[in-house]
DNA sequence: TAAGTCACG
DNA sequence: ACGTACGTGACTTAT
């Protein structure tokens, strides 16, 4: 296996773990979660497959198998570009078979030819009654969809498996053999290793090849053997593999693969114009500052502001120097040029390093386009994550940052659709803790910001004015992240006494939510984790934490998740119908986004008023909660015209 | 590799 | 007494 997604994962938790204070992870979660099974070591029957008649023997096994592993080995991190090194199969625990394509070390050994080999293999691989099995299939399916092969009977894959039954641990191979097999297994950096001195899947000896991908394949089959139990042994979860993670698999693939068009020059154009900002502003500021400093570093502005100029800081940072960030440079600004300056220039700096200089650059010269990588298994809440690049965080709250959504458009002939759930979370929210308040407010289809104003202020929504509006929506989006008084105060710019009567009036109008914060809080502690409305397991390690702000803030989590998790159930259905749809109708719109709660797509002209009919039709239509799921959607030429 | 910062929902 | 909204990914500087 071959997949920096899984790397990018394990080596975030072992950063969190190695933080952690001395309670044990493991005290939140019941015995009978992590059952560390005994096995008796199986023992190991790898193979090269060298000649035609091995690979016909294996190729019958293959056929003939209820479940067949496959694992691809490649030449490269990038899944749109990587070219078949090998494969390695295995239908039966301790054996396995590694197939050699592409070795071209000096004095390799003859190998079958890859035309040939994957034109032999191509009915079966391409065969939706030959089911499949392999840890990250999305990955493997992007390979061979390289070489002009489209997997199907994708019918499992562990990476899945493990992430519906423990979102929060890690899910690489590695990681896994250890954890449920007691099995260490051969690491990609032992065979290839690491840093400047790595070398290519296809410099390494067919020998060690074979020990590394058969291991792989045979290790992945005894992980589904393992884990797939306990996806089955509860039904919830069993609803959730096979309903929801294993169908969108193929639809985050096709995602991929269909990618987004870029206007290039545009966004030249956008950085030549940044970049001149920037210098401006550096000028002002080395001006202001009497002395040139680096404006991009937070340790010479600290410098600077509080050293120099003898500012007096207003904020910390987690590690206890005095705070740059925005909200403290925006205070400092009241009476100071300087923070002013600094907030202009790092605002600019952003849009350019991240967005106007580095995406032009990710587009893949074969497609003329963008291709992300959706990550299924990063966010322990069941929300995808987005990376090279990331395509969920593209600038929209202000005027400037917008633009860069201009840069985001449909070929000539097509536009883009962007449809998006209103409200999800507050909605979820209510549809969850069953307030009566909430219920009807929603039901009635209010503005319900206004409604929830009203109620706090007790005035007419007809009366409430835009500050408290306002408000209101800070609380609102202060209930979904589980928001402690402090953390309203310093939102709100007001004093705690203030944000705690805030409070008071919002729970006493709203008891069904008071209810579900305190019940949901006792679920985490009782059980160690929470579920979404679909039965999605939230796990949370830190809930019986000594460490009290560890403690609440996996209480926080646990407010958060059955509502960011729902969410994440809803527009995963949502993708699984809708490219269901296009596909029975032979539509040739395509999903290109997904961006938490927005789906976009290109499509074709033609196209145009159907899709605006149906698809919020089938994303309000997954699921029949307790308030209507609406949907708003827009039409336009680049992205931000969609919105 | 860590810390700080900031883009999104 | 203490530090705080939830979940992500990426860039830059500095070690």
């Amino acid at each position: 296996m071959f997949d920096r997604f899984e790397f990018k994962t394990w080596r975030r938790e072992l950063n969190a773990e190695s933080a952690a204070d001395g309670a044990p992870s493991a005290a939140a979660e019941p015995a009978a979660a992590a059952p560390t099974p005994t096995r008796a070591k199986v023992e190991r029957h790898y193979e090269t497959i060298l000649t035609a008649t091995q690979l016909d023997a294996w190729l019958a096994r293959m056929q003939a198998a209820a479940l067949t592993c496959l694992d691809t080995e490649t030449t490269s991190l990038d899944p749109m570009q990587a070219r078949l090194v090998g494969m390695s199969f295995s239908v039966e625990a301790g054996h396995a078979a590694y197939l050699p394509l592409a070795h071209v070390y000096a004095g390799a050994p003859e190998q079958l030819a890859l035309d040939a080999v994957l034109a032999k293999l191509k009915p079966w691989l391409e065969d939706p009654a030959r089911p499949k099995l392999g840890q990250n299939l999305k990955y493997d399916m992007h390979i061979l969809a390289n070489h002009g092969i489209a997997l199907a009977g994708v019918a499992h894959d562990t990476l899945l498996q493990s992430y519906v039954v423990e979102s929060h641990k890690p899910h690489d191979m590695d990681t896994m053999a250890e954890r449920h097999l007691g099995v260490k297994t051969i690491t990609y950096a032992e065979v290839c290793g690491k840093g400047a001195g790595q070398i290519c899947f296809d410099q390494v000896s067919i020998e060690r090849a074979t020990e590394y991908a058969a291991e792989d394949a045979d290790i992945t089959l005894q992980l589904h053997q393992a884990l797939y139990p306990q996806v089955e042994s509860d039904a919830k979860l069993a609803r959730i593999y096979g309903e929801i993670e294993m169908p969108v698999m193929p639809v985050l693939h096709e995602m991929e693969r269909n990618g987004v068009l870029l206007d290039g020059a545009l966004l030249d154009a956008q950085s030549r114009e940044l970049g001149a900002k920037m210098m401006d502003l550096e000028a002002a500021a080395h001006k202001q500052a009497d002395q040139p400093f680096n404006l991009n570093s937070p340790k010479q502005i600290q410098e600077i502001l509080f050293g120099k100029l003898a500012i007096k800081p207003v904020k910390k940072t987690p590690s206890g120097s005095p705070s740059t960030d925005e909200d403290a440079l925006a205070q400092l600004a009241l009476d100071h040029p300087l923070p002013k300056l600094l907030l202009e220039y790092r605002g600019i700096a952003k849009l350019k390093s991240t967005y106007t200089d580095k995406l032009p650059r990710m587009v893949d010269p074969r497609t003329g386009r963008v291709h992300t990588n959706y990550a299924q298994a990063v966010a322990i809440t069941g929300r995808l994550a987005s990376n090279d690049p990331n395509l969920q965080n593209i600038p929209v709250r202000t005027a400037e940052g917008r633009r860069i959504r201009e840069a985001f458009i449909a070929p000539p002939g097509s536009h883009l659709v962007s449809a998006d759930y209103s409200q999800v979370e507050l909605r979820i929210m209510a549809h969850i803790s069953k307030d009566a308040s909430l219920l009807k407010a929603f039901a009635a289809g209010e503005d319900i910001h206004r409604a929830t104003a009203a109620e706090i202020f007790s005035l007419d929504p007809t009366a409430v004015d835009g500050e408290q509006r306002r408000y209101a929506k800070v609380i609102n989006f202060g209930l979904i992240y589980g928001m402690s008084v402090y953390g309203l105060s310093s939102q709100l710019g007001i004093e705690r006494a203030a944000a705690q009567q805030y409070m008071d009036r919002y729970f006493a109008r709203y008891p069904g939510v008071a209810d579900y914060m305190r019940e949901t809080r006792e679920k985490a502690r009782e059980q160690g984790y929470v579920e979404t409305v679909f039965g999605r397991r939230l796990w949370l390690p830190e809930i019986r934490s000594s460490n009290g702000a560890r403690r609440q803030g996996a209480e926080r989590a646990a407010i958060n998740a059955p509502m960011q998790g729902t969410a994440a159930d809803l527009i995963k259905l949502a993708m699984v119908a809708v490219q269901r749809w296009l596909a029975t109708d032979r539509l040739q719109s395509m999903l290109i986004m997904q961006v938490h709660d927005e789906l976009v797509l290109e499509v074709p002209d033609a196209e145009i008023d159907l899709v605006k009919t149906r698809l919020p039709e089938l994303m309000a239509g997954v699921a029949e909660l307790a308030v209507p799921l609406v949907v708003d959607v827009g039409v336009g030429p680049n992205w931000e015209k969609a919105h």
